[in-house]
DNA sequence: ATGGATTACGGGCACGTGCCCGTAAAGGTA
DNA sequence: TACCTTTACGGGCACGTGCCCGTAATCCAT
């Protein structure tokens, strides 16, 4: 039975101090207006009570209240993946609120690197203490990185990460354990014979995320000695027609595939395609939990999704600046997201 | 663009009201000493302004602590299971501490009936506000229901239900279709002709989650036609010794077993049978993420853990009586968790 | 010595809510 | 009318911290 000897707070350490609270109080926010002396005399006796300020009152008495910003992509019609962590942030916001917190979100184009650029300037504009970003496109996010770094604004990264700069916190998936991942999961009732397709669906040319997935996903099979042949496809159309047209050459060409990989949440396209060519024999995994996908999963057209949670990332990704800037807890630098495995018998329990 | 019209407190609700603070705050607190006409005219402008009372500053000034209490199983050298909850529980206290909640834990014997009745009596002894429950004997968790319905008490289950009692919430998987899920992977890549072993360990003789999980398991092979035989053995000893010597009989009797599922923690007893006896080409499933079992997650015996976030229960079960109690939020009733699917792969992001 | 600037500190109000205590008004009894 | 009880309400302090404002003390230049 040990007690907690925080009867009191800042009145206590002035007390042992024989100052007013007001010093200890520019002492605590090290602000100027305390002699030396009393300065280590305070932090000492700081140090020996294990003094932990009271947030309530804190965040009470606080007048300024404390903005962060949001900065990802807008939902398309392509792909409402990023409603899940704007869904996250706020619940995230929700949460803050009533602490004094606010929280804008700014939205971009993936498509079109000037929104990026653009909201970018609107962000550090802003005056947040605070900033949330997906990392979208590389050197924009450099230049912004510096910037920040400049203006002393805390950033973190989520869903895809750019190492090297000193954001704060990555919260997203380790993409190459998540090919590793997918590799596995596709080529556990594979036979040998069977080649594997790998198929990529995407628009942008330096989106680098399929990169580190497809390295994963290619070291599993070399860890394991899996047999099976891979074949690999780049679609740089994502409507169904131009799918439909480059699946059907390759199908065309390789008799034996057994089994169809996506990198990304396009899978869909994919299924849609296989299904409408009599090939759901075909085993089929992709990532991403939304709607197109999971009706395929109840289809049994596709076998797996691999998900990343993209709701909680956006919640974890706001608390994570809230509890810097309000309680400067220490942070994590890397944190990896469960890499998720989604299948037609436990989808409607599954939590974004 | 809308504001948010909450410039003003209960000091505003005053002001409109031509009343005092006081007599606002005997209306929120439905005290006595309001006439019904004041009372009707504060109520309505409530709800006029939608007002929502800072809950900063209403802990802070509320002198009175809200203590909840837990009442789970302890940790038994048979399975450390009950330390993730434990877990979410801890980190639950944590975060509450600050805002005046108090949390105490109460641990009973899993394998001693008396032992959850005389903590059951504590609990009650004690004036919580809310407790958390594990509800492992059915009979004892109905009559302590009761009491707490008596007493005004809310009061939660985690990791199993018992339907029909007015329990404030449950928290925990959906067990028939957990082992719907176990009964996909096992069969993902069996062969028709082998045969399908489930195997339930367990000294307790009333658990009753291990049907439930056998009747979902079952269902998935009516649903999907699925021509395995499947035999079945209930262990009521769990150490090495006496499983293995039930294996081996088993097996002996059924030469063409190609897969097992266990329907608790306890598959690492199997896996360190199966690996000592060279069947490590049955592909085996059971329950949990414990280090034993991740043991052999990694050394390719064990081919899926099931797992449904125990340490979350613990701290969603607390955090949900913080809500009720302190914010009065609404709950839903049922919080069924995710179905995850642990492999070798995967298993270092698992949050449990 | 006088004045002004700077440093080092204390007093005290404010944040929004909880709640104790005091009291005027209304009602009841002899 | 005098006295007591009950009802209905207001005043105001407290919670722990943030921060504005005032001021004594020290220092420096005239």
């Amino acid at each position: 039975m040990e007690k907690e000897n925080e009867l009191f707070g800042v009145k206590e350490i002035a007390r042992r101090a024989n100052v007013s609270t007001a010093t200890v109080d520019r002492v605590l926010h090290n602000r100027t207006g305390v002699s030396e002396k009393t300065k280590a005399k305070i932090n000492a006796i700081i140090k020996e009570m294990d003094y932990q300020p009271n947030i309530l009152a804190s965040r009470l008495a606080s007048k300024k209240i404390i903005s962060l910003a949001a900065l990802i992509p807008d939902v398309s019609e392509e792909t409402d993946f990023w409603s899940a962590p704007l869904n996250g942030i706020r619940r995230a916001e929700g949460e803050m609120r009533q602490y004094g917190v606010q929280v804008q979100v700014f939205l971009f184009d993936l498509n079109d690197k000037d929104s990026f650029s653009e909201q970018i300037r609107h962000v550090l504009e802003g005056g947040f203490h605070g900033i949330l970003i997906s990392p979208s496109f590389i050197e924009e996010t450099k230049k912004f990185a510096s910037e920040c770094a400049r203006r002393k604004i805390p950033y973190l990264f989520i869903d895809s990460d750019i190492p090297g700069l000193h954001s704060l916190a990555y919260i997203g998936p380790h993409l190459r354990k998540s090919g590793y991942v997918g590799a596995k999961l596709l080529t556990y009732r594979l036979e040998p014979a069977k080649k594997v397709l790998i198929i990529n669906i995407s628009k942008e040319i330096d989106n680098f995320n399929y990169l580190e997935i497809e390295d994963g996903f290619r070291a599993y099979f070399n860890d394991n000695n899996q047999p099976n042949e891979i074949v690999r496809i780049d679609i740089r159309e994502t409507d169904y027609q131009s799918v439909a047209r480059h699946l059907t050459y390759v199908f065309h060409l390789n008799k034996d595939i057994g089994a169809a990989f996506v990198t990304n949440s396009r899978v869909h396209t994919v299924a849609s395609f296989l299904k409408n060519s009599h090939r759901t024999h075909v085993s089929l995994i992709g990532y991403d939990f939304v709607k197109e996908n999971v009706d395929y999963l109840e289809d049994n057209v596709i076998d797996f999704l691999i998900c990343h949670r993209p709701d909680d990332q956006g919640y974890r990704g706001m608390m994570t600046l809230y509890q810097t800037l309000v309680m400067n807890a220490p942070v994590a630098k890397q944190n990896y997201m469960p890499i998720d495995i989604v299948t037609k018998e436990n989808y409607e329990f599954y939590q974004n």
